[in-house]
DNA sequence: ACTCGCGGGACCGCCCGTTCAT
DNA sequence: ATGAACGGGCGGTCCCGCGAGT
């Protein structure tokens, strides 16, 4: 019944659970993560991997918050550390890239867009919710770097975000199906050329 | 057994079979196709809708064949009866926007597309072919208004052509998940600037 | 997903699943009867017996009706073929014991009134519905007995009603549990003095 | 592994467990209590309330004999105290009557009779056992009327405790499934049909 | 002494894709 | 094109035992 959470050794297995899931989930989506499959690659019974969740798609959720806490430790907070403006704008376009380059499988988060936008439910809610956290961050990154006059001022931030997720989007699909060795690189000229049409005139 | 398909009965069978698992993909997935499901919605029997294909691999590869060869009736089609040049390539984006809002639920190749990218195997395979005949057409289009001397003779096509689906896959992303209303206007301007920024400087 | 019911071999097999069901449920209760258990019982896989169904409680329902109308026809049928009057009802009684007599590990329904009665829903409903046929039955029988002068005209039909069954079930659990030999013994006598104590007076 | 009971603590949670089971068991029946629905109801872990019992089973018991001790306590003792004969037949199936009514949900051992009359083993030996009390102290009651001259001296003491003991179980059914509001009175007027049949004549 | 967290193994009802004879 | 049947897998719940904390 209960979700088992306290001890540090409960709190280990389940992380390593949670992290095994991760794995699968990158391969063939969060989807085909069935409980007895995970059960297996991890060496538990079903029941023991099940009590730690309650529920499958809790589970899962867990899982999206993992990858979601990886993401924002990998991509978001290093970029937050760079000083506001177009610097920070190219730093947490480059982190994130290169976290697609880490994750060679695919982004969990992102191809569980793909999953659940066509699903109303608490899943599609969920993932929803990781994506609108990422999109803010990146638009107010935006907005900072129009503030600081190295954007034009004219400059649509919000279409300009659609621009930039759309063209992560292009990569992490490129990545997976078209050109996978040519795929980021396209990407950082892609996202060079959109940032370019948006920057001030002026010193250079 | 052997795949029933003599009988013009049956293949006015087979097309509403595949028409139904076409309406059931778009909203879900095509793995979220079940011949159980699917011949509750025909009417049939499962061992009926099942004889039509023989497995039900055969059957998605059939409903992936059908909505390409939709798309290419909508959008294609259409697109080459234009005369050479940015007309055509304009006129190609535009199809294929009209396209995404013809299917509000979503397309269903490219869901197909997150689907399988990252399970390796037959239905992966058919995806890619399909997505590349339609890479291969868009390239062709941009090379064709390079040669014109509307695009600029500098411009890369094999980036612009990654820009363009890029945002042709952002468009249809924002369309399910983040800004349903929003996604087409931003696409249309979004692919527009693209153009523009490879236009060659001349008289129009 | 469909119950499928429509050839003979179909039919007999649903048959052969229900009698061996109905046997289950006599030794340990309608509710301990599992789909797994009843597959093995009956030489099928679970999947082949639960397609018969749809839904164990499908399964159940049906094992209940077999055993109804089993009922029907070994007591209330020939009872109703003798003349109206204390004569058709002493029938009915005596029927009911050898029923019970002929099914020493108990009667299906009176087991299953005492499985639903504390728990609402389809399965307590329909078990209250077969109940009340049989009680309108007896009743109509005692009616009939008052109408013909051969119970005092006096008698409350619904108590006598109530004292039958009681006694019918005070048989049923006492050959289960209490004294399984004397149990119908008693129980004829008991039934005689019930009726012996609303006979009409007059010439013997 | 040893089952805890000797601390008062100890004591007290078990008891408090036994209440929360046998509520649960008026409710749907003994074989219904699960031990992880048993432990949310009373607020603990499914470990900490299978330490105290050691086996499902012996938990059942317990329930079992915890109900046992209140029936007697409620009903047997009191009659008890009443003088011999009549008087105290009567008051003993007065108290039970009234026992059904202050357990409007069911008796739990009435309940467990039906649960385990057909499934041999300890459970079934258990409740045997404890009828079987019931039914000596009801036949006791019986003889000593007899003796004292106020039933028949040619009655059947077994079978009029067989009579009796069916009313209860018929009062019991009654309320739960046929008829809830006038079960108890009928069973009032069907006892004294009884007694009233074994009266002794003479004077009062 | 008592309670807990964690994990296992068996089984549950249900649904899947598939085969085969009709 | 059907209905019957199958093998395998799904998510979920059961009772139970071990080892540790208090």
């Amino acid at each position: 019944m209960a979700v088992a959470v306290s001890t540090p050794k409960g709190l280990a297995t389940r992380e390593t659970i949670i992290a095994r899931a991760y794995a699968l989930a990158a391969r063939s989506g969060l989807e085909s993560v069935s409980i007895g499959e995970l059960a297996a690659a991890v060496g538990m019974s079903k029941s023991g991997v099940f009590a730690h969740f309650g529920a499958r798609e809790d589970l899962l959720r867990a899982v999206l918050d993992w990858a979601s806490e990886r993401f924002l430790d990998r991509v978001m907070r290093p970029a937050l550390a760079q000083p506001r403006g177009l610097v920070r704008l190219h730093a947490l376009l480059d982190h994130w890239i290169a976290w697609l380059e880490d994750n060679p499988e695919g982004c969990v988060v992102l191809g569980a867009c793909g999953e659940y936008d066509g699903r109303p439910g608490p899943m599609r809610d969920h993932v929803a919710a990781l994506m609108a956290r990422w999109l803010e961050a990146l638009e107010r990154a935006v907005a900072l770097a129009i503030s600081t006059g190295e954007l034009r001022a004219d400059t649509d931030a919000r279409l300009l975000v659609f621009e930039l997720i759309s063209m992560m989007q292009g990569i992490h699909h490129s990545r997976l199906l078209y050109a996978p060795a040519a795929a980021t690189d396209m990407g950082r000229q892609a996202l060079r050329h959109l940032l370019d049409a948006h920057r001030a005139a002026g010193p250079r």
